[in-house]
DNA sequence: AGTTGACTTAAAGTCAACTTTAAGTTGTAC
DNA sequence: GTACAACTTAAAGTTGACTTTAAGTCAACT
């Protein structure tokens, strides 16, 4: 089951440049050639889905090569695993009250949403101040 | 109630730098100046957290400029405060699988991620497939 | 055998979000 | 009144994540 760059590109609306980027950052792997052209196994697309939604989380390539990269087989560090994972808990916790946070703001009538109770609560809520990774 | 750049600084850890930048992009706002030391008001500490919680949440500083900008005041605009909250939404739905992912491949004896059922669930849990604006 | 279209590479370019640098200014402390 | 630390500005530099460009290659079709 192999795919065409050109059917990557199409089946994943990922960019064949940002493709070969990603191969180039050992985030995802080609099995060969056709001729030229790079051809990728069918679980590229899995794994494509998986980046965007790891980006989406903030986290940067290099974290996802860490993470699910091809060439770091050895040490899929289980321990890291964990530690991202209550990251992201963290993470949710926070961008949960700041959702709250939007969907009070567009219904309260104070012109200044710091001058409201209800969002000031959900703020302090949100920033129990934790640092995450520098980058971004 | 004024504060330094200093005392800002120290208190957020936000750098002199980028309080520099925010305030240039209208995102913050300086109430004067001590010499030429700017001093702003001590509600730009929760204005800070906010836009470390809204970063995090993937908005770029122009969306944050437009959510919380000291220079857009007429235009509040609720539709689409609510329409970025149901972004957010379906963002931490994708990004509570990803946590449960990480969770998951944490424990799971297989070698490969993409070879276990469990994980692959999760993952097509978590790929509804919407995309998300391209500033990142 | 020649044209076409989808790819290839290496290198340069772009963009957001900052940071760094260089040279200058100020309030306070001695 | 002078030294110093903490700021100031404008401009250039950096980083991550790509995209664009220019020149070339290949398989398939005519």
């Amino acid at each position: 089951m192999s795919l065409d760059i050109g059917e990557v590109v199409r089946e994943s609306g990922v960019a064949a440049s940002t493709l070969r980027y990603y191969e180039e950052k050992g985030l995802i792997r080609s099995i060969g050639r056709n001729g030229l052209r790079r051809q990728f196994n069918a679980d590229v697309l899995d794994k494509l889905a998986l980046i965007n939604i790891g980006k989406e989380a903030g986290f940067s390539l290099e974290e996802l090569t860490d993470m699910f990269g091809e060439y770091k087989r050895p040490a899929i560090d289980r321990d890291k695993l964990l530690h991202k994972a209550n990251d992201l808990e963290r993470s949710i916790k926070r961008l949960s009250a700041l959702r709250d946070g939007l969907r009070h703001a567009a219904k309260c009538p104070q012109k200044n949403h710091f001058d409201c109770a209800t969002f000031q609560r959900l703020l302090k809520l949100a920033s129990k101040r934790k640092k995450r990774s520098a980058t971004r």
